[in-house]
DNA sequence: AGTGTATGTATTGGTGGCCAACATATGCGG
DNA sequence: CCGCATATGTTGGCCACCAATACATACACT
């Protein structure tokens, strides 16, 4: 996978992933990771910065967590905000699938048939 | 659809509707819109410099068309290297959209049997 | 006690690919 | 002869993401 892919679609893949429950910076590019069978490794320089504009955003929400006997992490969570938001980047993953998929493989094409 | 979209998928979008048969700058820009329902429109702006490259890397050859009282018009068609890459390419998008899909959409978990 | 490794958060600079805008030319209908 | 659709092309700029870097701490090992 060319280091670029997720260009664009980011933001739909941290929302995603924070669907199930709250995660921290970390724990978030390995479950990016495992989820798509490794085919997708983010970078921290990457996801920080972007979790940062989500919060801004208002789509995230993040608290310190500091267990004694562990490292303070932050974990972020999905807002009432954020939900939707990842309903609608679904919604466009879809739209986005289908137009660059018909392109690229036209089904059969039954010539007089076209609508 | 965002203007940005088509971003990294360019090439495949055009190898892919040069498929069937050579075709002009405007043709190619037409037929992508065609073949995606209206969703993708690429600007010239796109085009004439990715098909400048496609061709300098010999996925393509282009031949100036000049039939009497038509204006002038350069035709790309794919070659065998751009047919090479289209599969490629298509193959690309099927990993692509796997990936991607995976992590936003993850199918029903079964735990327990995961292989 | 000291060293190394894995975990964890964060910033900075650079790049490349696409778009918006612009420039130019011509066939054709009114 | 004027405007519109068709047609090819160039230039500048933006910005999202990556690579590299920096730093801090828990824990295992010696």
């Amino acid at each position: 996978m060319k280091a670029d892919a997720v260009r664009g679609h980011l933001d739909g893949l941290l929302l995603a992933v924070l669907e199930p429950g709250p995660l921290h910076g970390y724990a978030i590019i390995a479950a990016v990771q495992r989820r798509s069978g490794g085919a997708l490794e983010l970078r921290t320089g990457t996801i920080y910065p972007a979790l940062n504009r989500l919060e801004r955003l208002g789509l995230l929400s993040s608290s310190w967590e500091s267990a004694a006997g562990e490292r303070r992490r932050r974990a972020y969570e999905l807002t009432d905000a954020g939900r939707a938001t990842l309903a609608g980047e679904r919604a466009a993953w879809t739209e986005f699938t289908a137009a660059i998929g018909a392109v690229l493989n036209p089904g059969p094409q039954r010539p007089g048939l076209a609508t």
